[in-house]
DNA sequence: TAGTGGTCTAGACCACTGG
DNA sequence: CAGTGGTCTAGACCACTAG
């Protein structure tokens, strides 16, 4: 782990903690370099996640301030990093199953093939699970992954966690996502498996995954209960 | 401007013109040293800000390649950056009208004057307006900004850019944005105002926004006609 | 193994904030 | 004005990719 993201972790906890309490300014760049050993660029880019993150404010001439935003407490998904859903509820402190609903290999539609740039006849699992958040249907979800970039998925995998999969038995790296949000109304299939009204709507995100190589590995729709998911992310100047 | 961005700039525009070919290498770091005359410390930066904008992705040992999302064109709103409605939609080469519904000066309620971090009676604007592109009712937008930070609103600021004239007015610069993000039913005041049926869904986004010495200027909750908008956004890791 | 990008340093100058 | 963070350099070492 490169030294400035120690420094970051370092300080974050520190932060969570109330070493620095919210609204006091951190030490300054010179006693962090001394503290740590690093140079003033390393202990730099170690605030430049912590700005990113919304955890510090750092300005020119006035200090870095430790922010707080302990209000904005939503049970919604912080839509800003990807670490699978699993993860994420968990994180919450809440239990996830999934019921496979659909799992098969096809050839990919031509947007299907376009999103996930792929050749002619390339196989894709398709794949339809329904995410099940504290024993509540909440979210339809419908998955493309290419097969030759995905090898091995069983219903076994599908029932627990794809990304940890990915992560540890394939060793695969992601580098981020493209997302689409938006709302629409719900059809028989969202009415029938999330066991909503026929007025209900649903929150629709629609995403392809990129691996750390440049290549798309997924691209899925999930389709979301509406009053059981949003998402939040946050969104930092420069 | 920084040498950084200039460079970011230069590298940019290369990319757009097609001076550099989507899934071709950016000339190494070296190159570009002797050629802006930077340091490569510099020149990384330059890339970094790239790699965020889903440009280029760097890898060690294998160059930096340069990217195509050509085909990620829906009509959506880029939620990364804030500046301004009306500055989305002239990107779009769209035209946005303003109705001012209310515009009034209230004290907050408790959790209005959390979100804004305001000592007791404080005043805020209270304002409503129905955004108006290309002669479609598309958002209604609820909006609360503290008198002392936003000081001087008109009806005339209200019916064009409300944020151009806290930028070129007052001279305030925005650190980020919280948002969330909702499907929700429409209710009464949507269906009159947004011209939707009693069954269409609305897409809700709440948003507090920072200026850049921390202090909150701005929260609103804007509900949009779903088939109108959708928000989509990158999310790139590291 | 050659060439790439990632990290790190020690020091420098500057722009800005706030008393 | 003193003190802060933002930028920039010149060079170094290393981890990684791909032929």
């Amino acid at each position: 782990m490169p030294k400035y993201e120690e420094i970051a972790n370092t300080l974050r906890q520190r932060i969570k903690k109330g070493v620095y309490p919210a609204n006091t300014l951190l030490p300054n760049q010179i006693d962090l370099v001394q503290e740590f050993g690093a140079s003033r660029m390393t202990v730099k880019k170690a605030i430049t996640i912590l700005t990113m993150e919304g955890l510090v404010l750092a300005r020119r001439g006035a200090g870095t301030k430790i922010l707080d935003h302990s209000f904005w407490n939503k049970a919604a998904m912080p839509a800003n990093q990807y670490d699978g859903m699993a993860a994420d509820i968990a994180r919450l402190g809440k239990t996830l199953t999934s019921e496979i609903i659909q799992f098969e290999v096809v050839f990919p539609t031509p947007e299907i093939q376009e999103y996930l740039m792929l050749a002619d006849q390339e196989p894709v699992y398709e794949i339809i699970r329904l995410r099940i958040i504290d024993g509540v249907n909440t979210t339809l979800e419908h998955t493309y992954m290419p097969v030759t970039r995905a090898p091995g998925l069983t219903d076994d995998v599908l029932k627990h966690s794809v990304y940890n999969y990915l992560k540890e038995t394939l060793h695969l790296t992601f580098a981020g996502a493209f997302r689409n949000i938006q709302a629409d109304k719900s059809d028989e299939y969202d009415q029938k498996y999330l066991d909503c009204a026929p007025t209900d709507p649903v929150l629709e995100v629609e995403q392809v995954i990129y691996l750390d190589n440049g290549e798309p590995i997924e691209y899925s729709r999930s389709r979301n209960r509406y009053d059981r998911r949003s998402y939040t992310y946050l969104d930092v100047k420069s």
